[in-house]
DNA sequence: AACCAATATGTTATACTATAATATTAAAAT
DNA sequence: ATTTTAATATTATAGTATAACATATTGGTT
């Protein structure tokens, strides 16, 4: 499918991170940068995650000769993996996410689940266009953009449905 | 004018802010909501500061019988201005703007400058629909938006210009 | 191979942001 | 007046992010 939303709960993850850890290595290479250890584990903890994980979190499951980092050591693969776009910060959950479609770099919009934190990263072509006018009558010079929906999900809109019957 | 941007650099600070507290009493009043001192004071130095501001920035400037609050004060004063659409909170910031057109709850997306960190609101109807259609084409429950985009204004698209050219 | 420059990491410390929990006070409703 | 509700005051702690500096690794150059 050309514009994926939710994952589905059960799909096979194994591919997913494999996949993602493929097109990683892939664009480091093409751009002469780095893949280092430190770069390959937290995009693997990101992809396997699959839903945005704060820095903390991360440190958390980084297993690193026994030891744990310091938040510097995530920080800083997060600023890369996040320059050539593989990764994505979620400003409204203060947490990371990797990215479902890296390569392109289109308009995209975050549907965050606020009930079982599953994000869906969306192509929003149609609000280009208007941020881009919106600036240029503006004046604004345009460097990026936070798009971020809250909401549920369908799994979760389903079973807050299920659970109101219940009741 | 109906739709406002940037505000001017220069321009009568004593009115803005008396307008938005003379607003928040009557939206209080109409809701039967208590504009109580502490709330007066964190939207007054919102209004004042007609940029976003951080919780602890507001805590410094807080003149409270001498003493300073403890944040948990400021964050309840931000929680319900909030809730009233009185104020609102910027993601990329992580800071709190008092809102320039209360009363109308329209889809916005806030311009951040980068550099001076003055934030423009501006109402983005074209992207209310977008935004909507998606919701609705994933099956995703909307609950509210973060729109945010950053760049420079354009006074400091100017100055920067400025600048290259000296040098 | 030895050297240099550039990049990335390791480490410690600290700053900034946000919430929990509980006691107290003030206002509104009966 | 009494009860109930909403708001405040206070202390403590949790969570997020960066600064500063020392060390190590990599890649390119002679």
């Amino acid at each position: 499918m050309d514009q994926p939303s939710f994952p589905q709960r059960q799909h096979d993850h194994e591919a997913c991170v494999h996949a993602g850890m493929a097109h990683a290595e892939a664009a480091c290479e093409s751009r002469n940068e780095r893949f280092t250890a430190n770069r390959r584990s937290v995009l693997k903890l990101l992809l396997a995650g699959h839903r945005p994980l704060g820095v903390y979190e991360l440190m958390k499951q980084f297993d690193w000769k026994g030891r744990k980092p310091a938040p510097a050591q995530i920080y800083r693969a997060l600023e890369f993996l996040e320059s050539i776009g593989l990764v994505h910060r979620i400003e409204s959950c203060n947490a990371y996410l990797a990215c479902n479609r890296p390569g392109r770099h289109h308009c995209t919009i975050f549907l965050v689940c606020e009930q079982c934190k599953t994000v869906a990263e969306v192509e929003a072509e149609r609000m280009q266009g208007a941020i881009t006018d919106l600036a240029g009558q503006t004046g604004f010079e345009l460097h990026s953009q936070v798009l971020e929906a809250r909401g549920l999900c369908p799994e979760c809109v389903g079973a807050a449905a299920t659970d109101e019957a219940d009741s």
